[in-house]
DNA sequence: CCGAACATACCGACTGGTTAGTCTGGCGCT
DNA sequence: AGCGCCAGACTAACCAGTCGGTATGTTCGG
């Protein structure tokens, strides 16, 4: 057997991809050498370039990784069979639970955005666009149907509430008095209240 | 006359500082070099690290500005003689005008403070809980007063409001179809009617 | 009113250290 | 006997900060 799972039982991309993700998210990308991760995950160099292209690619990885888990589960619940409040009131909630069991993830998401290479930042861009789109569609429709109030264009809705999932990970410690389900509650409430007609 | 304004009218300290503010702002802290920031400045290393005493010394100014000017203008709204409503409102409004009008502090601000030294950084850290402890009183007030819902902790009032106004160098663009003070005036409304009871 | 001593503002070559990425080679499996 | 998987020494580039040096004011005794 070639030498993939060696020492712990998870193969050696995951373990890479697991350690850079953390040392990003503690140090940020640049202040993180290609030296560190290797030592973190229990190997050499030559392991990690063999797996990935570059630094850079370890770090569009976990950007992938983030868009297409966030895209999936607000495509679920944004296809639901429910009234438009409920549906924008369960996605709100969620991309919060999501995020918070994923802090690590999203402050890299959002601190190391332009450290990604041109292309690789266009293409994240063009992903995050996607997801943005597909909130604003379900703003509009409840807009549309009266259920939400117009006075504020859904653009600006959905960019200020996605400032709030942002900021998480400045604030939120999973030590805290609030659970990820009860930050999750409030700030859908403050969402939801706000776009009240 | 010693040379402090050689060349252009404006004295070299500010000449640094602004060409440091944009570079961070474009490409990040440390993906900025020393070398850059003294060549956009018409300057040399000496003159530098006359005036400052590292390159974290720079960040840490940019970071001292903001604060500063940021705490003034809300302890002037929170201070007002008007009802918790409108001086919420103005406090709110008025900062998202500022940060738009400094877009280039904003993003420097929210995604350079783990570069920072532990020690500025603390010293950052404790400013802006002051800031936060200010609006955090004033949305108290309300609340007690039975202008604002009970509903949801102020604390979480305050970064969901603070989370939109750190999104904001993300995606604002001058050339956009908003003036600062629309997008401000839509916010506020945003926070207001979350607050209604 | 003058000039020596001092102070301020800056220049730019240099240093010691770090870094991403490469490359050669070898181990173990099939 | 070949190939995927990986080790680890190596390289070329870069970078923050230092330091001796120079030019331009300022102060103050005589």
């Amino acid at each position: 057997m070639p030498r993939t799972t060696d020492g712990d039982g998870t193969p050696v991309p995951q373990r890479l991809l697991a350690a850079a993700t953390r040392l990003f998210a503690e140090q940020g990308y640049d202040r993180t050498s290609v030296q560190e991760i290797v030592e973190a995950a229990g190997v050499t160099k030559g392991a990690l370039y063999h797996y990935f292209g570059s630094k850079d690619d370890l770090l569009h990885e976990v950007y992938a990784r983030v868009l297409r888990l966030q895209q999936e589960r607000l495509d679920a619940f944004a296809d639901a069979d429910a009234p438009v409040e409920k549906r924008v009131r369960d996605a709100a909630a969620d991309v919060v639970v999501t995020t918070i069991d994923n802090l690590d993830d999203a402050s890299i998401f959002f601190r190391s955005m332009h450290q990604l290479s041109p292309e690789k930042n266009r293409q994240v861009r063009a992903e995050r666009r996607r997801y943005h789109e597909r909130f604003r569609a379900l703003i509009e429709e409840g807009q549309r149907t009266g259920v939400f109030t117009k006075e504020t264009p859904a653009d600006l809705v959905v960019d200020y509430h996605f400032g709030s999932i942002h900021h998480l990970s400045t604030w939120y410690r999973p030590n805290g008095p609030l659970s990820p389900q009860e930050v999750a509650d409030h700030l859908a409430d403050l969402l939801l209240r706000a776009l009240r007609p």
